[in-house]
DNA sequence: CCATATTGTCGCACTGTGAGACAATAATAA
DNA sequence: TTATTATTGTCTCACAGTGCGACAATATGG
């Protein structure tokens, strides 16, 4: 295996991804473990010398996901000086069997893109990168300890969520098609943190007529069934990618 | 005059700054002009080698307005790879006297950064930088044509300020310490680009808590006299900065 | 047939807001 | 001095939205 070159990709410019996905009732995070490191760290990557810098995301989270025309969104840039640490960078290409001069530019500072990506758990077919273990869901509330200032980055990325959780139609992207009122409510609690009130609830989403109601699931459970549900105009991409 | 060297900054990495000011009743924004070229461009700059981010965008404020200590905020990074002209970077240059090879840092691709500033708009006092003839105040609905893709950035700025005016204290930023419900009023309006409904705006700003009532001021026009108010906790730089 | 858990809906009180009305008042004109 | 004028501060009314609890409807299991 070959380090990736300067000549191919901007140094000092990364991104980072915060793809957040909804299974159970919790609201979850992909993570990456490094080879041999122990370490664990958001997927993220470099942008090629002529690609635009959106189209790097994507491309890094296809290839992680195999998913396309995700719900993709640019949050902060984060550019201290003292983001980056060039010694586990090191580690972690040498626990990959790559020894790289200690001027090359994947040692130096890194200025990293973060974007946070919302995508629907049971779609996704993971596929680790070249230099990681692993790639798996974590609990926002239960995530392991993570390099550099990943931990900052999900944290601005969560609350980015929750102010556009009113704004925007988030919860398309974290829910199959039909669903029904009661799950729609748990994405919602799972983002925001916070218990809802439930006839409130189902007013406000009723009268904001985003909801259209399908015809009625046979739950199998010893109580009513509820309605199904779908969102009449399912956005995919915001209009601010 | 030297052009800037790639040992001291960042390459491919830039910042731009939307400047925000009020007067009058408009709102304004700070353009630069180059020399001798007749182009108009958003004040922005370069990230040095081992400075923060956020200290390259408050350093390059400080030489222009001699402000210190500005509300200041990052919104987006613009990272089309096509988003960059190096004949009218070069242009710039050579009117400068600056005279560099074709493969030079300045005429490859940038990624930009951009913020936008609130400020006190009596209290700057403008300097241009080594190339450009000028730095002054644009009203947004009367900008000139801008470089690169300066309008889009500048778009996206008052949108993010509409958004956030909501939730932030951005006014004070915006208005001298004392000021009265009229002029608080027509900022919000400027902001916004939509007329308010004068009773409603002032139960709503009284009922925030956020204004203190101070003695009466002598207008010396012929109408009763207004209140002034000021914000009880003035907040200079947010949280997120 | 009854108990149980959950769903769909309604009512009530309270808050916030758009819109208009009206008195108070500082300067100016008569 | 008094009337006029423009603007300010406040009030009222109607209406929409929300927190919160109550209650009937209903699918399953005993």
């Amino acid at each position: 295996m070959q380090a990736p070159s300067s000549a191919d990709f901007l140094p000092h410019l990364a991104y980072d991804s915060v793809v957040f996905g909804f299974a159970g009732e919790k609201l979850k995070i992909l993570i990456i473990e490094y080879h041999e490191t122990g370490w664990f760290a958001l997927p993220g990557g470099f942008v090629g010398r002529s690609e635009h810098l959106n189209d790097a995301v994507r491309r890094g989270l296809k290839e992680r996901t195999a998913l396309d025309n995700i719900y993709l969104r640019q949050f902060y840039t984060f550019g201290r000086a003292d983001r980056f640490s060039p010694t586990q960078m090191e580690a972690i290409l040498t626990a990959n069997g790559l020894s790289v001069p200690q001027d090359h530019w994947l040692l130096d500072r890194f200025v990293s893109v973060a974007y946070y990506a919302l995508i629907d758990h049971s779609k996704v077919e993971l596929q680790p990168d070249a230099l990681s273990d692993s790639i798996s869901w974590y609990d926002v509330d239960g995530l392991p300890p993570l390099l550099f200032d990943h931990v900052e980055i999900v944290f601005r990325a969560l609350d980015t969520l929750r102010q556009n959780l009113a704004t925007t139609l988030i919860c398309t992207n974290l829910l199959p098609a039909l669903f029904t009122m009661k799950q729609l409510q748990l994405v919602y609690e799972a983002i925001l943190g916070e218990p809802l009130h439930r006839s409130s609830f189902q007013r406000k989403m009723l009268a904001s007529g985003l909801l259209e109601r399908r015809e009625k699931q046979m739950t199998g459970a010893a109580h009513k069934a509820p309605f199904l549900y779908r969102f009449v105009n399912p956005v995919v991409s915001p209009a601010r990618s």
